[in-house]
DNA sequence: CGTTTTATCTTCGATATCGAAGGAAGATGA
DNA sequence: TCATCTTCCTTCGATATCGAAGATAAAACG
């Protein structure tokens, strides 16, 4: 639709341009063509100029960005009893994000209606007016298939199986949609923190455990259920049935809701993970010790992972990422079993997006289907 | 250099299209500038026109193939006593393909001589005179740095840690030089056989454990180590150290030479993988059951990387693949262990590609590093 | 058989892109 | 301060691509 001109676009939206010179070297379009198309785009409405950037050593640039008054984009993403929501401009950056309690139980059709009437209110008392939605986007705590934007075989989401969402959520907004598992969302989203960084593993460690892939730079959805952890069988003394059948999975050691109710079984009160996280910063040895145990475990699983994927860097997301003892058993645990060759340059660290990675990410993949 | 041709010659020479329709549906330019392009390409003697091809329901489409004077690529797959040699043309069809024995243990500057006089006898025997030598390249049984084509931290090749292949072959032939690890070889030659499926396990199941990914349709690299899963620990009764300074790797007991070394071991005479075969196809017991755990102790490290990549098949290459237990008991542990969605439509089977999937495999990276 | 349908390929004017040359605006340095 | 350099951006003629219409060739069908 766009053409060419969604490509220069995306590339100011995206923040890897900023003037029609950066455009033309990064598009490969002679600058002439460039030129042209950026007249185009400021015509429309789309791009504005905003006085002139750093000089490099000769006439300074003439600053392009997105224009406020180009659209908006309506992204959320659902968790199990909380839901953020947020608006984005075309650049991705948030005019307005909140969290929301809400019950993903009642089933899609009413957990879709509610979303629908969040952005309507977020649009009503934040949005601009005048300025067009152009794009709708959600991330679902559970595995998305990524041809028809259905949910399948979710573990914790009563009601969504093969629950086409893309398609309900057309139906309402006559405008491009994406849905997508909650940590790829965040992978993405994460992605755009770690330039330089083509294959990235991003971990979401949470109530459940979920991990985002990014490989050459794109996200890595296989079939839809890419990046799964939580099912690996782990070595340890005791045995434990896991939901999905099989004994002595990851996700029965060391998922927040695992750490949560063996906590809970040793007369250590908590309700979220948040608190496993505070048990383990006020140094409650319980917590601290079942937290090293589950980044060892996870540690050992990634192992596998870091060794047969080379990738430049993994992260740590998701709320008991906050932990110190998490991340620093899953680093111990990957140094010292990986190749070197697959650690030498192997960063382990925390988020460096911030709890609104996973919308960050929803803008992201909702602007290349809106520039498409 | 040759821009929008070289798309076009390289649709043809992969055999993703066979006319100037086709041409125009899958490169996504308008006929009439395919039909140009094709009829500069036909006038510097790349393509040719060869007859017609099978109706579709109208006009008969007028069949191009590669001229087979546009040139040849010399390709080798080195082993750590053999090397297989062949000369291929632009399409990637073999016109020769020799196992020689070699040596790499004595080192690479002898070992690549070595190999460049065995590519000037074959063209002397079998190249037809007056076609190019368009390109070289080369399988390597080690990890190889994408970047620099050098051979990094080699378990099994002496004197070759650091020796950058690919600069030392370029100084001797002014033409592009390909050097990559052995098991991607064979996954890029394996993707060949299986269109459709864009994610690809190819594991190498020979002397060691080598696989290749290939991801969206392309290889996967990493930073030159990814596809390594010989290095993985495996839960056993028995404990034995690896080369690597860990215990228990998988390479230890799934391995090629580590089955040899156990046969041995137990009085059953041994000397190559293929004798392992051979005494699983007679069913002698010994070799069966070690064969047997092998297959399961590479499925269950499989597991984990089904159920992260969730790939549309694993295909099972190398001198062991053709022991029926080896596979089946790899499918077994896969499928009893993955996530059903990760092995609903998974498909797990032997090499379609033969012997000279490596060298296939080499000549599709040339192809698309001659026609950049 | 001839007519209709389908697909392949080419012709040709309209459009888009390119690239060399030059103008604009600031950095650099005597 | 002024000439020179670097970078940014535009102008304009040359070139490449597009796409609609037509020509070609064969299959499908009455």
């Amino acid at each position: 639709m766009l053409g060419a001109q969604g490509a220069l676009l995306r590339l100011v939206a995206t923040g890897h341009a900023e003037s029609r010179a950066e455009l033309a070297r990064l598009s490969g379009l002679a600058a002439s063509s460039v030129s042209l198309r950026v007249e185009e785009l400021i015509g429309n409405g789309l791009l504005v100029e905003e006085g002139s950037g750093t000089s490099r050593g000769g006439r300074r640039p003439r600053r392009l960005r997105v224009s406020p008054t180009a659209g908006l984009l309506a992204v959320a993403d659902l968790g199990a009893h909380h839901a953020r929501l947020g608006l984005l401009d075309l650049s991705g950056t948030p005019l307005i994000v909140e969290e929301r309690p809400c019950d993903i139980a009642l089933g899609p059709e009413a957990t879709l209606d509610w979303m629908a009437a969040a952005f309507d209110d977020l649009l009503r008392t934040h949005g601009p007016p005048g300025v067009p939605l152009r794009g709708v986007g959600t991330g679902i705590p559970g595995p998305v298939d990524p041809a028809g934007g259905r949910v399948v075989s979710p573990s914790r989401m009563p009601g969504w199986n093969n629950f086409s969402v893309a398609e309900h959520l057309g139906a309402r907004y006559d405008l491009p949609v994406i849905v997508e598992n909650d940590a790829n969302l965040l992978a993405v989203g994460e992605a755009r923190a770690w330039p330089g960084c083509d294959n990235l593993m991003v971990l979401k460690a949470g109530t459940g455990i979920g991990c985002g892939v990014i490989m050459d730079g794109r996200l890595h959805r296989g079939r839809g259920a890419a990046g799964d952890i939580s099912h690996v069988r782990v070595t340890t003394d005791s045995s434990v049935m896991c939901s999905c059948g099989h004994p002595d999975c990851l996700e029965a050691y060391a998922s927040g809701a695992a750490l949560m109710s063996a906590l809970n079984e040793r007369g250590i009160p908590v309700r979220r993970p948040a608190d496993v996280v505070s048990l383990a910063e006020d140094g409650v040895p319980e917590a601290t010790a079942l937290v090293r145990n589950a980044g060892r475990l996870i540690g050992e699983v990634l192992t596998v992972l870091v060794n047969f994927l080379n990738p430049d860097a993994i992260v740590v997301g998701g709320n008991l990422s906050r932990a110190e003892p998490l991340i620093s058993s899953i680093r111990a645990a990957v140094y010292e079993r990986c190749l070197p060759l697959a650690t030498r340059d192997l960063e382990i660290a925390v988020t460096r997006s911030g709890p609104d990675a996973a919308l960050l990410g929803a803008g992201s993949l909702l602007l290349d289907a809106v520039l498409a």
